[in-house]
DNA sequence: TCCAGCATATATCAGTCGAGAATATGTCGA
DNA sequence: TCGACATATTCTCGACTGATATATGCTGGA
């Protein structure tokens, strides 16, 4: 999803600058589902004002540089509404973690253990910060989404944790015997 | 993950040509968790030929131009596993379509319901591709990976099964009541 | 039978993206 | 008081994506 529409929808749900965007992808309601930069936040808001797509007012601040807060605009909302229907791309999981534990067998077994039990704390903490959102009194596809993410997580820690010792043992074992 | 570290992590397993390593973030083992295009393989290739982590042999084919068939060398083995233990980046699922579902209630039901089908329908063709990859031959660590895979593509698709009906129900009810 | 479309196979390029650093300034705790 | 952190925005540079170009063989449907 390209960074302009990623914008439009979070300025759908409310006004914000730059900043508040880029946080509501690293920890707000799209964190588990699509990611954007300030290398593209920028651009994006700067193209979407010029194509009239979203209003722009500077709010002075004691002692700061003035807050700028984009709001999206009727033709915005139909912009997004337009961008919305259109067939969306597959899937896909990006992950570094589980490139890396596909060659186990090359790696220190320390590492490895340790690679594992990191990955679970940080499910379980991307875990526990979505469960405190309060999105239950949001729109039901927001719900929905939500309830994507949660269901997500909770099977990536389970799997997590009932096939790390097992995968261990494993990659331990002599010889990394290939036929059982 | 850089297309350079992907490519050794293919050619690990096996000689292949370009359009194979592509393959394989198609179809292959690495298809649900990392992907890389043309554009990034055939530059790294390259790069990492030069850099005498890989060797090149020309295959003859009838009537078709050479295979350019890349093997890892002993020093691209090193590398490989020099890079695979740094710290992973955080895990992201990447879904437009999650981004639309956020906005379900400016959909229109059918449309809305089309691409929920749509989304199962991919998830379970996923599944079987992946339930065929008779990897239960190859070591631990990509077991792990495939399970993982596994267990991933079947939440998604119980989640998508158990919440479609009230999803379209509630985008479809009066007023689209905000508290319940 | 013929042809469109797909698969094999390699490669390039324009445009876009993203990680990180640079620049300011205020706050809060040690 | 001093460093670490939060707010807020911008810019650069390397990397990446998607589209396109170039060849050729095979296969299935009209």
């Amino acid at each position: 999803m390209d960074a302009r529409t990623l914008c439009l929808g979070v300025l759908a749900r409310g006004d914000a600058s730059g900043y508040e965007i880029k946080k509501s992808f690293e920890e707000g309601p799209f964190a588990h589902i699509q990611a954007a930069s300030f290398g593209s936040i920028y651009p994006a808001l700067t193209r979407l004002s010029e194509d009239g797509l979203l209003a722009c007012r500077a709010e002075p601040q004691d002692k700061r540089p003035d807050k700028k807060v984009y709001s999206i605009t009727p033709a915005g909302r139909d912009a997004l509404a337009a961008r919305l229907m259109k067939a969306p791309a597959d899937d896909r999981l990006s992950s570094d973690f589980l490139f890396i534990l596909f060659f186990a067998h090359i790696l220190p077994p320390p590492l490895l253990a340790e690679f594992i039990d990191q990955r679970i704390a940080w499910y379980e903490a991307s875990l526990e910060r979505m469960k405190g959102c309060g999105c239950a009194a949001r729109p039901p596809g927001e719900r929905f989404v939500h309830g994507f993410g949660l269901a997500w997580y909770t099977t990536a820690v389970r799997y997590l944790r009932e096939h790390r010792d097992a995968l261990l043992a494993d990659v331990s074992a002599p010889a990394n015997l290939v036929a059982e």
